[in-house]
DNA sequence: CCGCATCCTCATGGATACTG
DNA sequence: CAGTATCCATGAGGATGCGG
């Protein structure tokens, strides 16, 4: 709980409860699926245990997040109002998404995001991404981590050639394609 | 400028240009119109002054804002696209704006911020909105502050009112209205 | 092991005073 | 007016401990 603004404003208002360093990103740990303490803290790479527990605290105060018995932490409705926000958030970073650095961390899930924030709802084929390993499905309706029954093509490639396809800053032909090469681009050219 | 969260996200990367206390509220401000040093602090009770002057020394660092010759500072091409996540938290954060507690600060311009993300783009007419003494406007295009020079209606009340009629949360019948009914209630109740 | 709580150190933020 | 300098309070980050 940080120290509140003060305002009378709906993005002050906002930022009194999200605004806190870590947050939004176990906001976002949380937007692809309930996750466990040990989980969330897996994907944040430094951050101090006490912290990520003060966070989830007055997350779970605020009525953003819900903790079921076996002690998995999932979005509440308001939490996950925080998608939008999210994902906008997501597609003006990046800018800065280039290269990965070196050293630079990186989880098959932020993929996931990423790819919700940037292709349309309504895709006309399914495919599968793999990436470093993991397996990432999108299908007509959703994206997510995992592999499909039927794919219509698998892409394999790393994560920032992905995502420049998708964003339109790399050619589909920089992807390496098993399967129905139109239906790959369809959905991750448009 | 924090400590990078090194994360290849967009969500992170865009935290680590607009994640540190009161920049995003800067960025608001700026959103309405270009402010001098002292226009910014005076809408941000509370702010140290080196913070201010460590935010916008960061934000133009990053080419978020530019400062022209004769001090003002505004938003870049880079800087304006953080309009659509801001709406976006202004509309998430809407669920604790309540009644304006007391001791609660409140500027006019916030209300602007606040209207052009809830009321659709196409208007149906031009009203004025007297709020604290501040005239607002909302023309066919536009909201932003100040009188116009023949609005079809003049609507008076608090800033929560007006809100809260915008954001369907209050009746219409709430407001005080001088013109045309119709048309305030068609730009203001959608 | 998992889920924290505690302790300590240091960077950051907040308030005030002061300056080009 | 537009900041800088200073000092103190608070919060972040890292290591460790500890109960279930």
């Amino acid at each position: 709980m940080p120290k509140t603004y003060g305002q009378y404003c709906g993005l002050a208002k906002a930022l009194d409860h999200i605004g806190d360093r870590w947050t939004l990103l176990i906001v976002r740990e949380l937007l692809v699926a309930p996750r466990r303490y040990s989980g969330i803290r897996e994907a944040l790479p430094g951050i101090a245990t006490n912290l990520l527990a003060d966070r989830l605290r007055c997350l779970e105060g605020d009525g953003l997040i819900e903790r079921s018995t076996d002690g998995t932490y999932a979005l509440s409705d308001a939490g996950r109002g925080l998608e939008t926000p999210i994902h906008d958030l997501v597609l003006w970073g990046g800018r800065w998404m280039g290269e990965r650095a070196e050293g630079e961390t990186f989880r098959p899930q932020w993929l996931v995001v990423a790819l919700q924030a940037l292709l349309p709802r309504r895709r006309p084929g399914a495919i599968e991404l793999h990436v470093d390993g993991t397996v990432i499905h999108i299908d007509r309706t959703r994206v997510g981590v995992g592999p499909l029954d039927a794919p219509d093509a698998v892409v394999e490639a790393p994560a920032e050639r992905i995502l420049g396809v998708a964003a339109g800053r790399a050619p589909f032909s920089s992807l390496t394609v098993r399967g129905d090469r139109r239906i790959a681009a369809a959905v991750l050219g448009s």
